[in-house]
DNA sequence: CGGATCGAC
DNA sequence: CTATGTCGATCCG
């Protein structure tokens, strides 16, 4: 424990300086030592808030270094042979997989952001500059970094460093035009290039390289401005690379003939045959440049383009993979490019001595980790291979091995589609509860702009708190209907802020920083299942399935590209087929039709909403309703009545399809689901249960205004009550009615419930009632199968109950098909309603969930499967 | 899933 | 006075 601690505690103050970027300075003529810098730096931080975060944060990476050392002292000889076995088994392996056989091209533009703005002030040029705020540095460049003045430093310790320094504001908006400048270029050499942030990107140029065997030179000439040549040389302090054209291209027009027709034909190139560097310089003074086939020349070529274009010089890496070919490019910087040779000992020669921080990935931590087993540079860090397996996560130890043996990655494809959009903000501090509400507002505000504009909609909600002690703290919360607008997001948001500012009450939260984020986006396939709300699921008007109606297209083929891909088309899918083919004969018997008014106003509408679209009531102008279950247009336009109409409708198809079904042997308490009493005690219990439900939430909802934060004792007896009565519904109900009971009657019917829910103006409503302990899982279980389900996803989940309900149906059309539903349900299972209703509340934490729309959807969408189902 | 942390730009 | 903003990945509970 001593001697770790030491370890520790020699390199405190370091792993702050390292922070700072002091650990390469180069101390320069008019530049400061690393000792002074560090002094510095120390003066102007001691004491500061900042500072003690800071402390505290190496402390606690100290002390997971100490817990580190105590597990390696336990480690016994036996372990690490075994370990040193398995490690070499994967490093020979990797070995064996190793492919040289990409060119891998990192382009990393130098001190980008500090040399546009250079490149645009003159005045700048011999001024040591640095860009961005007071607060905080984005870059500097060169002349500024002699005096220690870094990335990522507050601006005004930056002064106090370099007195004289010109902290110039950030620009972004120049610099993504001069990003979109360099990226055009780099497109030709690889069309499919990785982009990272606006000054870095990666090229695969394998391929381009091989056509490029076969060109002509004229193909691979550029010309020069020539008074960019004129002035070559005067001021290329920081350019060592051979390749220093003009420093001052900003100040000419881009460069000629970009355009490699317009070189040959309209100014001849001037000739040449040879490439050696004298014929080079010959062909600069001629005004032209001629560049070879090999790898180093078409990144020479790259770089020049890149000057000539936007004035800014590049530095380049060439390697068999991305991680060797960022290493390279830092190798020579600036305006440098460097190549490792695509064989084996070239590779190992460059990893040999690297310090293992210069690898990406490895950042202040895990250096300070390695570096606490005696780990410097790479080679060490492959001879203690067998230790780090031991001590490592696997991920960890085996991108470890992969470093140490100069593996890597030389796919760019992935350019992976967002998992997260978030924004946050710094400013003095905010202590009042008010403010930080609006501030929270604001930022949701932007930040489903934002998203909006992306069309993005998320399910979980991050909260992000920093007070002024710089702690931060992220609170989250996962909902089931995805989010994307203001209110939405902000509904989430503002429940987690009040219960952090209630948790430090009668204290007031002091924030310097608060962000907002979302995340856990929908594919397109969820889209589908969750976009429609059961309003607009009721009432497509707009939105109807055009496709479907068209002539050319049949029914077939539209359900077959609208069900999944991952499995066969579902039953579901070929049972609506039928029964909008036999609608489509009906309407060439009867032209007048209801259905036709349906197809009419869904062809003028198109959308490429699918399977929801189908079976589903048609609300249209919320005049006309049409049952989902019988297709009936319905008089009535009161939605009570509608939903009783369903009801009923359900019933008497459900019923009739079950009485088929039970001609077999198999007769669970057949006589009394179907008789024409029980039926009528079905649906009289059908309206029983949903009045008491709305007697539950208006309850609820009471209870609810009147305490917003307390007293919770009120709710759990509301949650007994209902679910005491749900059990024994359960008991004496078939499968059939229970669907009715459970999800029909009690839940899709209360259409003005459903709103709310959708409008989120059930979260403060709905959610004291959820906060008991009431409930045992937290977890999905199909109430066909009842499996659990891994997923929390409700579509995926839909998606299973669907598959589920087919393979009962599709075996047998007879006793199988209710059997296995039955037996569950009535035996082992809760109703669906109570499966999903774990949604709501984590059981572990008691923390509440905001939002219970989804359920609602959940339930419409199994009576609508069920209805099609009934068809049969 | 939620929270903290790391790493990169 | 004055120490960022955004994103992905990973680990652990």
């Amino acid at each position: 424990m001593d001697s770790t601690k030491k370890i520790v505690n020699t390199s405190d103050d370091d792993g702050f300086l390292l922070r700072m970027g002091l650990n390469d300075n180069k101390a320069g003529m008019q530049g400061l030592d690393k000792e002074k810098i560090n002094k510095i730096i120390m003066e102007a931080t001691k004491g500061s808030r900042f500072y003690e975060n800071e402390l505290k944060k190496d402390q606690q990476v100290n002390q997971r270094i100490e817990k580190m050392m105590q597990l390696k002292d336990k480690i016994t000889s036996q372990q690490l042979l075994k370990a040193q076995l398995q490690a070499d088994k994967l490093a020979l392996e990797l070995e064996q997989s190793r492919d040289l056989s990409c060119t891998i091209v990192h382009i990393d533009m130098d001190a980008f952001y500090a040399a546009v703005e250079m490149r645009d002030n003159p005045e700048l040029k011999e001024k040591p500059i640095a860009v961005g705020s007071m607060s905080m540095l984005s870059t500097s460049n060169y002349h500024a970094r002699r005096f220690g003045v870094r990335a990522a430093m507050p601006g005004f310790i930056a002064k106090k460093l370099c007195p004289h320094l010109t902290i110039v504001p950030l620009n972004f908006k120049k610099y993504e035009e001069v990003s979109k400048e360099v990226r055009e270029i780099l497109a030709e050499y690889d069309p499919s290039f990785m982009p990272i942030g606006l000054d870095e990107a990666y090229l695969n140029i394998t391929e381009y390289l091989e056509e490029r065997q076969n060109w002509p030179e004229d193909k691979r000439s550029y010309f020069i401005k020539r008074e960019n040549i004129a002035k070559n040389g005067k001021q290329d302090v920081t350019a060592p690379d051979e390749l220093k054209l003009n420093e001052d291209a900003h100040s000419s027009s881009p460069i000629l003939f970009e355009d490699n027709t317009s070189i040959t034909e309209e100014q001849p190139v001037a000739t040449s045959h040879l490439y050696t560097e004298e014929q080079r310089d010959q062909e600069l003074l001629l005004n032209s440049v001629v560049f070879g086939t090999s790898a180093e020349e078409v990144v020479k070529e790259i770089r020049f383009r890149i000057e000539q274009k936007t004035g800014l010089t590049a530095s380049a890496g060439i390697a068999p993979n991305m991680m060797l070919a960022k290493m390279c490019s830092d190798h020579n910087k600036p305006n440098g490019q460097y190549r490792i040779s695509p064989d084996r000992q070239s590779v190992m020669d460059f990893i040999k001595d690297l310090p293992i921080r210069k690898v990406p990935g490895i950042g202040k931590v895990t250096e300070k980790m390695l570096k606490a087993l005696g780990i410097l540079t790479c080679t060490e860090l492959y001879q203690q291979r067998a230790l780090l397996s031991l001590l490592f996560s696997e991920t960890s130890w085996h991108n470890f091995l992969d470093v140490s043996l100069g593996l890597g990655s030389t796919d760019l494809e992935k350019y992976g589609e967002r998992k997260s959009m978030s924004t946050e903000r710094t400013f003095s501090e905010i202590n009042t509860a008010e403010e930080q509400y609006s501030l929270c507002q604001e930022l949701c505000r932007d930040l489903a702009q934002d998203l909006q504009k992306e069309r993005l909609k998320g399910k979980t909600v991050t909260l992000k708190l920093k007070n002024v002690n710089f702690e931060v703290k992220t609170r989250a919360s996962t909902v089931l209907a995805a989010v994307s607008t203001e209110e939405e997001i902000f509904a989430v948001a503002k429940d987690m802020l009040r219960t952090e500012i209630d948790s430090v009450a009668p204290h007031p939260l002091r924030l310097r920083l608060m962000g907002i984020r979302v995340s856990g986006f929908l594919n397109e396939e969820e889209k589908k299942y969750q976009q429609r709300s059961i309003i607009n699921f009721l009432k497509p008007g707009k939105q109807a399935n055009a496709s479907l109606l068209q002539p050319g297209k049949s029914s077939h083929e539209h359900f077959t590209k609208a069900s999944e891909t991952s499995h066969k088309e579902s039953f579901f899918d070929k049972k609506r087929a039928a029964r909008q083919q036999s609608n489509q004969e009906l309407l060439i018997n009867k032209p007048a039709n209801k259905q036709n008014s349906h197809d009419i106003k869904s062809s003028v509408n198109p959308v490429d909403e699918t399977n929801d679209a189908i079976g589903s009531a048609n609300l249209n102008d919320c005049h006309s309703l049409t049952c989902p279950v019988c297709f009936e247009e319905q008089r009535d336009s009161d939605l009570e009545a509608l939903n009783r109409h369903i009801d009923k409708c359900l019933n008497g198809t459900l019923v009739k399809d079950n009485a088929e079904i039970s001609t077999s042997e198999n007769s669970w308490e057949n006589a009394q689901h179907f008789s024409p009493d029980s039926k009528k005690k079905t649906f009289e219990m059908c309206q029983k249960n949903k009045m008491n439900k709305s007697v539950d939430t208006v309850q609820s909802r009471q209870v609810a205004d009147n305490s917003t934060s307390s007293s919770t004792e009120a709710f759990p007896k509301v949650v007994a009550n209902t679910s005491k009565e749900r059990e024994h519904s359960l008991l004496s109900e078939t499968a059939s009615n229970m669907y009715l009971e459970q999800n029909f009657s009690s839940k899709i019917i209360s259409l003005e419930n459903a709103e709310r829910f959708e409008k989120s103006e059930c979260t403060q409503e709905t959610q004291p009632s959820y906060s008991s302990g009431a409930i045992r899982d937290n977890v999905l279980v199909c109430p066909i199968c009842n499996v659990e389900q891994k997923t929390t996803d409700l579509s995926l989940f839909n998606r299973h109950v669907d598959v589920c309900l087919n393979k009962g149906i599709i075996q047998e059309l007879t006793e199988q098909i209710v059997c296995p539903v039955k037996s569950q349900i009535t035996e082992n299972s809760k109703s669906v309603g109570e499966y999903l209703r774990h949604q709501y509340m984590n059981p572990t934490t008691g923390t509440k969930r905001y939002d219970r729309s989804p359920p609602v959807y959940m339930y419409l969408y199994l009576k609508v499967k069920l209805a099609n189902c009934s068809v049969l």
